[in-house]
Order: C-alpha cells, then sequence, then structure tokens
DNA sequence: TGACGCTTGGAATATTTGTTCCATATAGTG
DNA sequence: CACTATATGGAACAAATATTCCAAGCGTCA
C-alpha cells in the first residue's frame, strides 16, 4: 500500500449517513485534544440540532470557538461545516426524537425485540418516579435527614435487590467526605461491633426481607442508635424498628422492577444530609464527579 | 375600530406553532394569485424542509423566484423568511421547547430542602429516561444481546458510580439462572483468569473512566473475547475495546448524577438476554422477586 | 532551559443567503 | 383600446455565516 506514507492529504471518506457518521466518531474519538473532544462529545449528545443550527450555535455549546469546530468537521472528513450540515439536513425527519413518538414506536415494536423492553422499563421508571414525587413523606425525610446529618458514622446496608442502591450510597458518601460504612456481607462478616453509639443505621429493604439487615437494624434499635429505614410497605418488618421510615413503591414491569425511585430517594438523603453537615461547619463536601 | 379600514401595515400576528401557520394558510390560500399559491402549495406539502432549507432550495421546490417565496412570508404575518424559518426550527427542532427549558429549571432551582432535592432528583431521573429512549441505538443494543446471550459466562465490570448498576445485573442474573461473574474488586484481585474464551465482558464505565475496567476490557479484546460497553460518549476510551457500545447520558442535578437510565437500560438488557436465551432452549430463567 | 510541534483563539476574509427595490409584464376595467 | 392596479422576476444590496490563516499558547523532549 503506497499511500500509507502520504499522511497529509488523505480524505478518508466523509460519512454519508447518521451511522457512519455515529461510527467515525468512535473511531477518531480517542486521543483527541482537548476542545475537539468538547466537539465530539456535543454533537454525539445533539446529533438532531446539527441540521438546524450554525456553526456559532453549536461551538458556543459546545463550548468551544467556532474554529475549533471546522477543525473537528474537517477531521471528520467533510470539507468544512457546510458539507457536514448537508448531510444530516437529508437525512432530517422531525418528529423522530420527539419523546412520545419514539416511546411508542419502541414498545410496539414487535415485544420479542430488546428496544421494545427498553420502552417498557423507561415507562415503568418514569411512572416510579411521578409516584415518589406524589408520595413522598415530608416529615420523615426530614427526620431522616436530622437523624443521619447528626450521627457519626452511618452504617449502609441493603442486599440482593437493594445493594445497589446501599452501594450507590456508600459512594456518595465517600465523594461528599462523609464518615459511612457500607456493610456489604463479604466473607459472611455481619459487623455488628462496628455499631457505636452516636452512629446512626440506613437500612434498605424490600419483599422479601432480608434477615441480615433486619438483625443490623434490631441490634441496632436495642443499643438506642438511630434507623432508618427505606422499605415499601408499612407492614414491612424493618419499621419495627425504625425511628425513621421512607416508603418507596416501584412500579414493576413483569417481574422486574427497576430502582429508579429508589435511587432518586436514595440521592435526595444523601445531598441532604450533605447540606445539613455543610451547614453545621462540619468537614465539607469534595463535590463529587 | 379604526384600525380596519387602514389596509396595508397590519401585520396580523405570525403563527407561533406549526398549527397556527396551517391554519393562517387555510385562511388566506383562496384567491392567491399564481406565484403566491405555488408557495402556499409545495410549503404546505413539506413543512419538515423548512426548517433546514434555504429560500433559494423552497423557491426552486416550489418553481418561483426566491422573491415570491419572501412576498409569501410577509403575507404569512411574519418579517421574512428568516423569522418564519426561525419558527419551524423551534417548534419541532426535536423536542426541544420543553427538554430545554425543563434542563434550565433544574440547574437553578435550589431551596435546600429535602422535599425539594427529592422533586429534582425526580426531574432528573424523568429526562434522563426519556433521553435514552429518544438516543437508543437499537442496533448496538441487538449486537449486545447476542454477544452477551451466546457466551458462556457474562463478566460484569464497572466501578464507583457504576458499581452499583454493575451488581443490579450480577443480581438480576442470578436470578435469572443465567451464569454471571461479577468483578467487584474485593481484595484488589483483578480476576484477568477467570475470563475464558467463550465468554463475554460487559463493561460500564463512564468519565472519568476506571483503569481496572479499561485493563478488563483490553484484556478481553486481546483475547478474542467480546466486550459490550456502557458508556456516556463516542470519545469514552472504553470503545475502542468495545465490540458494542450503549451510550447512556444521565441528566445531572448539581454536582450529582442519578443512574435511572442506566439500570434502565441494564435491566433491559438483561432481561433481553434471558429471553433470547430461553428461546434457544438454554437454562431456563426462574423470574426473579 | 530552549527549541519543536501541536493546539488554540480570534480577527480577517470569502461565501452564501436573505432581503429590498424597481423596471417590466399581466390582468382587469371603463 | 388605454389606463390602472397588481403581480412578477431579477439584479443590487445587506446581513449572516462559514472558512481560512496566523500569532500566541502550551506541553514535551532533548
Amino acid at each position: 500500500m503506497p499511500d500509507t506514507e502520504k499522511s497529509a492529504p488523505r480524505t478518508p471518506a466523509a460519512p454519508t449517513s447518521v451511522e457512519e457518521f455515529r461510527d467515525r466518531l468512535a473511531c477518531i474519538a480517542h486521543g483527541l485534544p482537548k476542545r475537539l473532544r468538547q466537539c465530539a462529545d456535543h454533537l454525539s449528545r445533539n446529533y438532531d440540532r446539527i441540521a438546524v443550527s450554525t456553526v456559532a450555535d453549536l461551538a458556543a455549546g459546545a463550548d468551544v470557538p467556532p474554529s475549533a469546530l471546522m477543525r473537528f468537521c474537517q477531521l471528520m472528513g467533510f470539507s468544512g461545516f457546510s458539507e457536514m450540515q448537508r448531510m444530516f439536513r437529508e437525512a432530517y425527519a422531525p418528529g423522530w426524537p420527539d419523546y412520545a413518538t419514539r416511546l411508542a414506536n419502541l414498545k410496539d415494536g414487535t415485544s420479542g425485540k430488546p428496544a421494545a423492553l427498553v420502552g417498557e422499563f423507561v415507562e415503568a421508571g418514569r411512572l416510579s418516579l411521578e409516584n415518589l414525587a406524589r408520595t413522598l413523606d415530608e416529615a420523615a425525610l426530614d427526620r431522616a435527614v436530622a437523624l443521619l446529618s447528626q450521627s457519626e458514622t452511618r452504617h449502609i446496608i441493603g442486599f440482593r435487590r437493594s445493594f445497589p442502591v446501599a452501594a450507590y450510597l456508600a459512594y456518595v458518601f465517600e465523594k461528599m467526605a462523609i464518615p459511612a460504612m457500607l456493610h456489604d456481607g463479604v466473607g459472611k462478616l455481619d459487623h455488628r461491633f462496628a455499631l457505636r453509639s452516636g452512629d446512626a443505621v440506613l437500612a434498605i429493604t424490600f419483599a422479601p426481607y432480608s434477615e441480615d439487615t433486619l438483625a443490623l437494624a434490631l441490634q441496632a434499635r436495642q443499643r438506642g442508635i438511630a434507623v432508618v429505614a427505606v422499605t415499601d410497605q408499612p407492614s414491612s418488618p424493618i419499621t419495627q424498628y425504625a425511628d425513621a421510615t421512607l416508603y418507596v413503591d416501584e412500579v414493576d414491569f413483569g417481574a422486574f422492577r427497576s430502582l429508579s425511585a429508589t435511587l432518586a430517594l436514595a440521592i435526595s438523603l444523601a445531598v441532604a444530609i450533605g447540606a445539613a453537615r455543610e451547614r453545621k461547619g462540619l468537614p465539607s463536601p469534595d463535590k463529587m464527579e
């Protein structure tokens, strides 16, 4: 191949469809300098606006000068922005990225298709979130924030389906430099002696309620340590041990539940705790990534 | 009303939506001179092209000179073509007016109260889910499902913010009796030798991309083991190693990101894999709780 | 530290695109 | 058939927009 030695003038064929564009973007996106990467990121998040924007608009959105965007277009194999835009204009079919219609398309695609599943779970997640916003018990939430922000160490426990939530909380607390311990059950150690007075437990459990979670909550209660529970129902056994209980009712699709609402509640709780501690001049949060 | 007698300078309010535009068109379309009628006909048949065309294009399409089209725009109540085009760009430039304003509202709503925070995170989650539905790449999803359903063992890896997602996937696979291994980094063991030919890796990573995740993906790629990536951007380094890449762009609130969309995608993936395996008569899923 | 190469921002320029205006054409009316 | 009113096309102009180019910045390697 003789052309490999000539590096500069090769024009590696401009994409002729949005798919090709995406592929090419994925190819060259690595090891791109800062500004060009900003272009790549912004465009990839806004394919739908390329057809109807000016260089200046898009450059502003990507927070780069217009000339950087021009360079990016050429890097993608186009002669300039206009040529790139022409491609997007030809492919432009308005109404496509409209959420409602797109969702409808996703869902009615014969039910075996993976994309249809995404549609269903998206819908389930949205319903769960709406439901959470509607039914949230503000007083209980305030109480939970008070208990957890005043404590020394927060002990987070949740298994099975609740484990991802517990893990996420541990991550967020870590990011905010708030002392917290994740009880992850590794090695079947229950770490019950890690509970110390002045601490608090944040227990997350849904039916079927995990024995280990209940046991830790009981332990805490017996020793006068505050317990905040996140659970599904007032009839949940954890409520007996809890000083504050937050209810989350996830909408399920088929046999499967998402965690959208639970996670939204969890992160709100964490951030509120961070804010409360900041107000009191306690170790201040680094913001997380 | 004195102004009715003055006919020329009245500016009968430009349409502000496509519906209004259509109504107005219907009103004035009768008894229009030839060229203007051609404009009306052509535009009404090509609403979707108005946002992405030039005066010259549309005029050529309607087979009239550009000046005729200009007159038509003014007749419709716009100051000129640009103003008319702006309306079309805004009106159904992809789902925007709504999405953009909601996003803007999100950014500055900071009352500090815990309940308000929940509202914000609920909204962020909903936006993320809508966004996922809008931008999902069905082809990539199908590819991912194919790769992961055909493999022997699925290796799931994700750290930091991605860890909850990985953990949830591991849980769901377990429930469905699908062989999977969660690489959790306990004891700093990287378990790279657990990868065997015929397996597949499902790697989840967001900026800042975890070294360990990238390392495992690279390892897999070098040994010809399929890699499916879930990440945020084409510029993410993981895409270099991936046979199929799924993009999720979570909306953030303040410095914090929810996981709603990522989890919705993850669970869809898992369920689709379960269904695909069932069709092939492979070890059949118990449904999860 | 100094020189090299790549990246960056912005100002200058080129091009495209929109808009106005007027001479001409056409249709309608007394 | 003239005369008026309205419609039309195109050329000239104005504005917006894309594109290029170069001086300055920055990091890297000798």
